[in-house]
DNA sequence: GTCTATAAGAAGATAGAC
DNA sequence: GTCTATCTTCTTATAGAC
């Protein structure tokens, strides 16, 4: 990785632990083992690093998103893969949704940063809301209306139905964030979430 | 009010803006109409100021829990009051809920804050789950327990049911933080998704 | 591109008069 | 308790040699 990357990297991790004002020039120049005014060399200023990482991530973000727009457009492909799913595929599914976003390196430490600074700035509170609530309800709500179409879930709103999937999702998520010990018992509960939304919304009665 | 809670009133307001390191002493002096260095007689630095908005917060939670736990001991009485709730009802007592949670001054600000400082002490971030994750879903259980007891609804696993009605509600209450703009839309969707969550839990055959 | 040295300014905190 | 003046330290950023 260049020098350029790395200065956003080891910024991004510091700006997720401690916030940005509390990160200094010096510290991002410590870690990346340069002096802060070589710095200046790849970035005008510390805002220049910090709107670097709102910008990359934003490309990711896209990425991301039209990668996941491909598959929905495909949805006959995508019907024929959720035709014959079961709860522990339900679970698998949820489960590993939560572990990437709680483990990917990047994700995390770019939601932390988020986390920290979405008060600061409108734009950055738009970002917060866009990548962690509005596009996981849009995306999950195509999966599992694809379920409701195939009759494997049943509700007259997909929606709530998606909302009452995800929610709890998050929920956990941002208590993971907080306190990493809980990741297991947040696993635990997130299995029993699952497994009780699939009872209320699956096909077979109550 | 007297000079040294107001100092603690106008710090609150800054620091759930704009986060405890971008806010200066000065900033709160000017808010109380004092000169920074008068407001050194009150408190010793910035970061007692800080500490004595935890400790009050601290002194709240605890009579709020005080006052939610001798309502719970009667479990009679309030098993009364519960015995002929109905769906408008549940949808009223969430609403009433989401907006003291979100409208409540004190509270809000006191969230907001804890919200951006969460990453900066493990402490905070205790404070944090326990306020607006466990103690939430500990005292909806107590409720929603009430309910199951009384046959109004219907489960066998009452913790995962609490999850399922409060963590949308959690996640809309975020979502006005960041942008009260969408209060209307939120109560629309939180109106929605109790009375879904009474159709699924609900006695009545779905 | 990296360094040392340093400017420029911000922000927390104190001294001492009133 | 409040003020003005000031100290001290920290932090961003630049200058200029290598």
């Amino acid at each position: 990785m260049d020098t350029k990357q790395r200065i956003l990297d080891e910024a991004l991790t510091l700006f997720a632990q401690k916030g940005y004002a509390d990160v200094y020039v010096a510290d991002i120049a410590d870690k990346v083992g340069i002096k802060a005014p070589s710095l200046y060399k790849h970035y005008r200023s510390k805002q220049a690093i910090f709107d670097a990482i709102i910008e990359e991530m934003n490309g990711r973000f896209l990425m991301q998103a039209q990668a996941l727009s491909i598959n929905g457009a495909d949805a006959t492909a995508d019907a024929e893969i959720y035709k014959h799913i079961d709860e522990d595929h339900l679970v698998k599914l949820g489960t590993e949704l939560f572990m990437y976003y709680l483990n990917d390196d990047y994700t995390r430490r770019f939601r932390k940063m988020l986390t920290i600074e979405q008060f600061h700035d409108k734009d950055l509170a738009d970002v917060y809301t866009k990548q962690y609530i509005d596009d996981p309800l849009s995306y999950q709500g195509m999966l599992l209306g694809l379920l409701v179409a195939q009759g494997i879930l049943v509700t007259d709103n997909v929606s709530i139905m998606t909302l009452h999937f995800y929610s709890p999702i998050y929920l956990l998520l941002t208590v993971c964030d907080r306190d990493p010990s809980r990741l297991e018992s947040s696993l635990k509960t997130l299995e029993e979430h699952i497994r009780q939304f699939n009872k209320l919304y699956g096909r077979t009665i109550k």
